[in-house]
DNA sequence: TTGTAAGCGTTATCAT
DNA sequence: ATGATAACGCTTACAA
């Protein structure tokens, strides 16, 4: 017996799972979907699912979305056919129908007021935004510039109320000129920044929709030849790496990124788990934490 | 018949690949085997491998190892477990008999002296140095000091290597103080640079064996009260895209990222059809160009 | 052309 | 306990 398992070791046998898969219906392997695996936000997030889900024995395959409609279609097809365990997904153009016609356990990651009968971890956006805010005027900031992200998803639209919402809570006077939608990506904060600093004038202090986003203001202030945070203050939200490697490094609002992660394959395993069961589902937003670094300072 | 038809996709059935890959025994899935999914240098030539491979038909499956040498060797039997068709891998612990002993086709992403008998694809670091260095003496530089990365593997060498190579053909004299053996994160730029800049003279340029190097020397040159480039230039190798966005813009030697991935993924395709056949092993190095930013000048 | 049956490597079930 | 056998859903080879 002992020189039958010798020699299958030797043989290099691996466990077929395909065939185990084929009679017990299950992979272990569940599909991370992105839109971007370039935006640095997600390795982190990915990070916290995959030490969770590792630990559970499942496999964890990123699928790349690239923003396109069609590959996102596509994923979801061929996380059927693969058969997958679960799916983490942060949707773009797809529904919540859509999603739950595949019948897989899913986690939802991000804010989609359009998924009411799934489980949602995202982070505190309006608490970030409020924070943010809240920090600038205690600074001493009245004149504050927005660069809001924009894309088909309505997140947008919710930061645009929370900072309308927290100018009338606080008595400021809003200033439409002063909001700018711009794409998610450093060109839009560019050309947001751009247009800001050409007013007659300019903000105090500009915030920015995430940390791709300032970091091109930033770059754009400089250019302009505008001192931050001496003439400009400016801040961003997500915290990446990159946000403390600029000069000056960037103040901005950090997400947990790994532990949203984490949280997120929690809620996944136990959704696999009670499988007919109609667990009722859950939202959770983490809280974000102000990080004060370079690029905030009083007005002048 | 097409009432059936409209039933089954009504339905919303997908082909049971599990099914399938067990008479077949192909998957039409690839795993992509990377150490950091963190580093932004990954995710461009993770984008050419996909956009080739999706063409071809087959799923890519990325897999973190993260650095740590279990979880490796863990993914390759992960692998083999999952029967994947083919494998991209950038490795680190691992040696080339495990990655043969998988049977699975693999393609090496990285130049790995070890690996003789395997497909390999990466960028020419020799003489991505050279024309480092050739730009820098051109500028007028001569006291050039290098925050060399490093690592298990053995690329480190190689660079310092073709260093010592450029000096002595240049007839300039080497200061061993110079030379730095550091981490290949930011962390290992700031350490770095603080011993560059801790010496009775320092150097008038600073050559990063990467970007991140680079971005964190930046960053502590800034702290410690220097002026990039004014009283000393630093320049790094990759062309991330976070080079582009700091203050000022980094001077790098840019990779060729998406072709590299593209070309990966065309070797790995090559080496599966032709399965029992013996493919001579093809290794290519793609040529690394010069990007001018503004982290560079003549010394003052 | 159309249809039938064997077989892929497991796991689960049912006898022994 | 131990061992034989059916079944998972597909592909393919062969028969009608």
């Amino acid at each position: 017996v002992q020189r039958v398992f010798a020699a299958i070791a030797n043989l290099g046998y691996e466990h077929n799972s395909i065939a185990r898969s084929l009679r017990t219906d299950r992979t272990q392997i569940v599909m991370l979907m992105l839109p971007d695996i370039t935006n640095p936000f997600w390795p982190e997030v990915a990070r916290g699912i995959q030490d969770i889900m590792d630990g559970a024995g499942y496999s964890v395959v990123f699928a790349n979305i690239d923003w396109s409609d069609a590959r996102e279609q596509e994923f979801l097809r061929t996380a059927m056919r693969m058969r997958v365990d679960g799916i983490f997904i942060n949707p773009i153009h797809v529904t919540e129908d859509q999603v739950l016609a595949t019948r897989i356990p899913a986690v939802i990651l991000g804010n989609r007021p359009g998924f009411r009968k799934s489980d949602m971890v995202g982070s505190d956006t309006e608490m970030a935004i409020h924070k943010a805010l809240e920090y600038l005027l205690r600074l001493g900031h009245q004149r504050i510039g927005l660069l809001l992200g924009r894309s088909e998803v309505t997140s947008g639209f919710s930061r645009q109320r929370s900072f309308y919402e927290f100018f009338a809570k606080n008595q400021l006077e809003t200033h439409p000129e002063l909001v700018v939608e711009v794409t998610f990506d450093n060109h839009g904060g560019e050309r947001g920044m751009r247009r800001l600093l050409e007013l007659s004038e300019i903000p105090t202090a500009v915030l920015a929709s995430n940390d791709l986003i300032a970091l091109g203001a930033l770059q754009v202030a400089h250019e302009m030849g505008y001192q931050v945070p001496k003439d400009v203050s400016i801040m961003g939200i997500d915290d990446i790496h990159a946000a403390s490697l600029s000069i000056p490094a960037l103040t901005t609002m950090r997400k947990p990124k790994y532990e949203i992660g984490q949280k997120a394959a929690r809620l996944l395993l136990e959704r696999m788990q009670n499988t007919n069961d109609s667990l009722a589902p859950r939202i959770s937003k983490c809280p974000c934490q102000l990080v004060v670094r370079a690029s905030t300072a009083p007005p002048a």
